[in-house]
DNA sequence: ATTATCTATAGATCTATAGATAATGC
DNA sequence: ATTATCTATAGATCTATAGATAATGC
């Protein structure tokens, strides 16, 4: 039985544990970020992973856990660029740098992006209690402190959660719709650049006092 | 057997037939919008329109001919809002009242903002052809308008593209996103208001030269 | 001795059809 | 006469498990 669980009952998992639950929440990723939940299948996901099915189950307890546990890891990762929001910095760099990370994320992990818009759209079945628990209070703080930066005129006054909004649904998007992105700017590297120039530019207008 | 074909065969459909359609139709943007294609059942969609599963299948071919109608009719309506931005008009009016178009949209219809958006994730296996050959030809024909209104000076100059995807990700990230703004704003009219305000104001001071 | 993998399959769920029966429109 | 609906079920697909076998680590 391998170490689903952690914590309390943790004995340090083999090389090959750790490769392979690797390279099942690899593949899984690639198919949930794809199809949705519902959509995939576990033959896909062992496809994916070069593993069998029955295999695939023996490192997770299910579909639902595999799924489950990339969320929870990616919770942590899409907070981590709104959380390194600095309060002792400038304002407007403080802002930009987090717009710049954003779609720096959104280019280099455009499949956490589409999980991620997978889950929410449908919902957030899964990943709700994380939404309150963990993100809602970041959230809150985050807002208080552009709120501040708005009132000691360091910044354009707007409403801060409807920028924060506002930067997530613009860098979201290059990843989440990439399909009709490219259909309508079938680009390269060239695309992709002006993209990021448009986005900053935009915001940095926006903001500037 | 019912006309699901058209135009050539056309028989005048029945008044139940007219009824039973839209109600699976109906039903379906409901089922589809919430768990995309795949993660769609027809079981989901008879239970909604309150019909036997066969009797479903006897007004449309399979699960496959009930998506693929809904996405024809969606794309007409989805670009109307766009088709309507007149040549003849003052450019930060038109741009204006596209937005307003847009945000009005995606209020009224969050569903097919959903349909659309899941459609797209998924890689839009089965409208893609549409956006070729529909979306891509006014798409152009739209950033070349906004390119000569930015080059005579009549708005200030951005890429007219990125602008778009810049509305269109806005617009739809709070009929998309709904469950992620709930929970972070939880709100009722008064927020749905702000964020209009919030993004007309955004777009107009961005346009404004 | 424990961990990892495979074959085979149970049991549930899903799409779709067959074929009989009921309701509706000339 | 044609249109609409229902029951029953075929056939495919999916998640998950049982139980035997192979590989690995002390």
């Amino acid at each position: 039985m391998p170490q689903t669980a952690s914590a309390t009952t943790a004995k340090k998992p083999s090389r090959i544990q750790v490769r392979n639950r690797r390279k099942i929440l690899d593949a899984a990723l690639d198919v949930f970020s794809q199809h949705g939940f519902r959509g995939a299948t576990l033959d896909q996901i062992a496809e994916a992973a070069g593993l069998s099915k029955p295999n695939v189950l023996y490192y997770f307890d299910g579909k639902e856990a595999i799924h489950v546990e990339l969320l929870n890891a990616l919770m942590a990762e899409w907070l981590a660029p709104l959380a390194e929001m600095n309060p002792q910095g400038e304002p407007l760099d403080e802002l930009m740098a987090y717009i710049a990370r954003k779609i720096e994320m959104s280019h280099t992990y455009p499949r956490e992006s589409r999980l991620f818009a997978n889950e929410i759209i449908q919902g957030a079945p899964r990943i709700g209690p994380h939404l309150d628990q963990r993100l809602k209070p970041l959230f809150d703080e985050k807002c208080a402190l552009i709120q501040n930066w708005m009132d000691t005129g360091r910044l354009a006054v707007m409403h801060p959660g409807h920028l924060i909004f506002s930067i997530w649904a613009i860098t979201q998007h290059y990843a989440d719709f990439d399909a009709q992105v490219q259909v309508l700017m079938p680009g390269t590297e060239a695309a992709q650049n002006s993209a990021r120039e448009h986005v900053e530019r935009m915001f940095r207008t926006l903001l500037t006092v």
